[in-house]
DNA sequence: AGCACGCCGACT
DNA sequence: GTCGGCGTGCTC
């Protein structure tokens, strides 16, 4: 958790009056009242009378709501403040395992802590297709015990499959295709009693998985933090491990031991990705692991295998879930242990139906489920590390990279001496260096962390730059596309001809580089080398993503020009040098975590080179090769760099030695939405009886998103306040008008 | 979230 | 006179 004392595990209810409560473990016999949760925004429970037969706490139920029918959770026992005659009952009990009283109170404070009515809290935990369904069957067929009157061709083929395969059951579908016959032969086969046909239940147990199989064999510092993790499994309840350790140094080898120790005790395990790393070649390292393929949960899934792991999570029929975000919702059973992998990784942080990092969101589920946590990153976010430096997680680091890979060679191009051509961006340093790679038969990537041809566009005319007209952003050309994007909502134009503001004809010039515009350049420094572009908006599928990915890292390509894209763990064996463009991007501008996001950005980037037998060298080009940052980067020194953010950090009373949170107020009316802003900031009195000061209104950091003007409050407080409940306090008052909305952002990433 | 109720402008 | 705009309030 980012604050002990402040922590979601001990802040007080949030707004609203009944919601709070935690069912008291029980039964309901038909008639009694119950208070049901539904996941309609009403921000309190309904009571209704329980069904027939009676239901348990924690029952999934479907209740009349006005002329409707909608799902709900049977929350706890009646609150009985409702005309008792206007009391309806519950139409019925859903046929899935109740929810636990520890996800309950897992919801509820995640609801409090992040001041999110708890119906949206309840959503996230009820996004099961079909939950009301009852459970679907299908039929498969095997080995029956009857004799075919006549054989065949086709009719020995099946038979001699089914023999082979034992008493193993196949779908209509697979045995036909299998055997090489039409169903209609296997329904001859069943007419006679030849072939069995039964139903079964669609959503089937995950295949067992293996702890005992063995691991690959760790080295010394491996071994090491497997055992300590290991230890802290064995020992049982809560607890949180900061793994520390560079690209390469085995952290996946080593989190895997803890999921089989976990596995072993009979508990089920949790691997948290972020979405775009949840690739294949993952999947297939925990099945060398395990012996078998894990349950998956994320966007990609099928409506089909959703339903199936929900349900086989709650029934212990799976073990292990690897999962995007939102796997933290999943109805576990008996949850031993999550992983959160790549810790430090933004996307942990996102709108969701509930603001709310899935990081921080994972420590308090385990806290409560008694589980073990596993924060693993090469460069942990400065709140992690400073738990880890105040002794609230343990931490384990590992050096050693596998076999004869060595950290790269890291060093600085000073750009303010390279002698630069208009319009290039690729120095001479580099532009040799890449040459003596492709010489050799070796990759190099040219890392730009900006997507599309060129970020601007402007009239050499008048000197306008192109913005959406939804939004604030600029609109950048995607050469590829042949149009203009915004890439903040997403609307596209076709590259104008003449200028949108003068009208002057043919005088649009792109201004900048993008990585489309790299390739174009690096095409020309290096006619003869395969260039490949990886970048998010190239492919249009995350699945076709994940196979490009592989072709290049597999050989693909002698160039690779990527975004952060790359930085997201993946391995790029032949990769020997990593050119770095513009190192000194997000270096500016006052936003605290600008410079830790650039250090984890270059740090990882830097690691994707040299991973195999042959050591690898990162180049950074910089204007400013004293920065700190960049220092800390080169010389490989980051306890320095963590210390010295750190006293930054605790200096200006920011988070993880302060408290943050961000208002965000939106609406289509910019003045309407900034007044509500002004008055909330004069009416501060519940903020500052708590020495919480309000900064703002300012422009949200997207000012406008699709025609909506944002408006953003930043408050701050000292660490160890109710910050939840003042907040709450100062903003009962407020009465929404129009279209506007108010969203409330604890811990919020940027802070400038 | 939906859906009803209710109170003010331009139509048959 | 009424049809319909969507602001406000309720759902056990």
């Amino acid at each position: 958790m980012r604050d002990g004392a402040e922590s979601p595990e001990k802040s007080a209810a949030a707004r609203g009056g009944g919601e709070g409560r935690v069912a008291e473990p029980g039964f309901y016999n038909e008639g009694e009242l119950v208070a049901v949760l539904t996941t309609q925004p009403l921000d309190r429970t309904l009571d209704y009378r329980a069904p027939e037969g009676g239901c348990f706490a924690g029952a999934y139920v479907e209740v009349p709501l006005g002329p409707r029918k909608v799902p709900g959770v049977v929350w706890g026992p009646g609150l009985g403040d409702f005309d008792i005659s206007r009391v309806r009952s519950v139409i019925r009990v859903l046929d899935v395992a109740p929810m636990r009283a520890e996800m309950q109170e897992f919801l509820t404070r995640m609801a409090a802590y992040t001041l999110t009515p708890l119906p949206a809290v309840l959503r996230l935990a009820t996004r099961a297709p079909g939950l009301g369904d009852p459970p679907s069957m299908r039929k498969v067929y095997r080995l029956g015990d009857g004799r075919p009157d006549r054989m065949t061709e086709a009719r020995t083929r099946v038979l001699a499959l089914l023999e082979d395969f034992g008493g193993l059951a196949f779908t209509l579908g697979e045995l036909a295709e299998q055997a090489g016959v039409s169903s209609s032969v296997i329904k001859g086969l069943v007419a006679q009693g030849a072939v069995a046909e039964q139903d079964t239940p669609r959503d089937l147990p995950f295949p067992q998985l293996d702890p005992a199989r063995p691991g690959k064999a760790l080295t010394g510092d491996q071994a090491t933090a497997a055992e300590a993790l290991r230890g802290g499994l064995r020992a049982g309840g809560y607890g949180t491990t900061l793994l520390k350790g560079v690209t390469g140094s085995g952290k996946t080898e080593v989190y895997l031991e803890a999921v089989a120790e976990c596995l072993r005790g009979g508990r089920q395990a949790l691997v948290l990705l972020p979405e775009i790393a949840l690739s294949a070649e993952f999947l297939t390292r925990v099945e060398a692991r395990f012996g078998a393929r894990p349950a998956e949960w994320h966007s990609g899934v099928t409506l089909t295998e959703r339903r199936r792991v929900w349900k086989m999570i709650g029934q212990g029929g799976a073990q292990l879930v690897v999962g995007a975000r939102s796997a933290l919702f999943l109805p576990f059973r008996d949850l031993g242990l999550i992983v959160v992998d790549e810790e430090h990784d933004t996307s942990y942080k996102q709108e969701d139906g509930v603001l709310y990092n899935a990081r921080d969101m994972a420590v308090l589920r385990a806290s409560i489920a008694g589980a073990r946590v596993v924060l693993a990153s090469a460069t942990p976010c400065l709140e992690s590390w400073a738990n880890a430096e105040a002794g609230k997680y343990d931490r384990l680091e590992l050096t050693a990279r596998f076999g004869a890979a060595v950290l790269p060679e890291m060093r600085a191009i000073d750009m303010r001496a390279e002698r630069m051509q208009a319009g290039c961006w690729i120095s001479p340093a580099l532009r040799d260096a890449v040459r003596l790679r492709l010489a050799r038969g070796e990759q190099a990537l040219l890392f730009l962390n900006r997507r599309g041809y060129a970020p601007v566009t402007l009239c050499r005319a008048c000197g306008q730059q192109v913005g959406c007209s939804q939004c604030d952003a600029r609109m950048v050309e995607h050469r590829f596309l042949k149009r203009l994007m915004c890439h903040q909502c997403g609307e596209t134009q076709p590259m104008p001809e003449t200028c949108p503001s003068c009208g002057a004809e043919g005088r649009m010039a792109p201004v900048g580089p993008g990585v489309e515009r790299m390739a174009e350049e690096a095409a020309a420094c290096f006619p003869d080398a395969r260039i490949a572009v990886l970048s998010s908006d190239l492919f249009s599928s995350a699945r076709a993503l994940k196979e490009g990915i592989e072709a290049i890292a597999g050989g693909g390509a002698d160039i690779i020009i990527g975004t952060q894209l790359v930085a997201k763990g993946h391995n790029f064996p032949l990769l020997t040098l990593v050119g770095v463009i513009d190192a000194d991007l997000g270096l500016q501008g006052s936003d605290l975590r600008a410079a830790e996001r650039t250090f984890q950005l270059m740090r990882q980037v830097a690691g994707r080179a040299g991973r195999a037998d042959k050591p690898g060298t990162a180049l950074l080009q910089t204007f400013q090769p004293e920065h700190p940052v960049i220092r800390a980067i080169l010389g490989g020194d980051e306890e320095a760099f963590w210390s010295a953010e750190a006293a930054q950090r605790e200096a200006a009373g920011m988070p993880p030695y302060g408290r943050m949170a961000g208002i965000i107020l939106s609406g289509s009316d910019s003045g309407a939405v900034f007044d509500l802003g002004n008055a909330l900031a004069r009416n501060d009195a519940p903020l500052r009886a708590v020495n919480a000061q309000v900064f703002g209104p300012a422009p949200a950091p997207i000012a406008r998103i699709r025609g909506r003007h944002r408006v953003r409050l930043l408050v701050k407080a000292p660490k160890g306040v109710a910050l939840q409940d003042a907040l709450t306090r100062w903003l009962a008052p407020v009465r929404l008008k129009g279209d506007a909305r108010l969203a409330v952002d604890i811990d919020p990433q940027s802070f400038y």
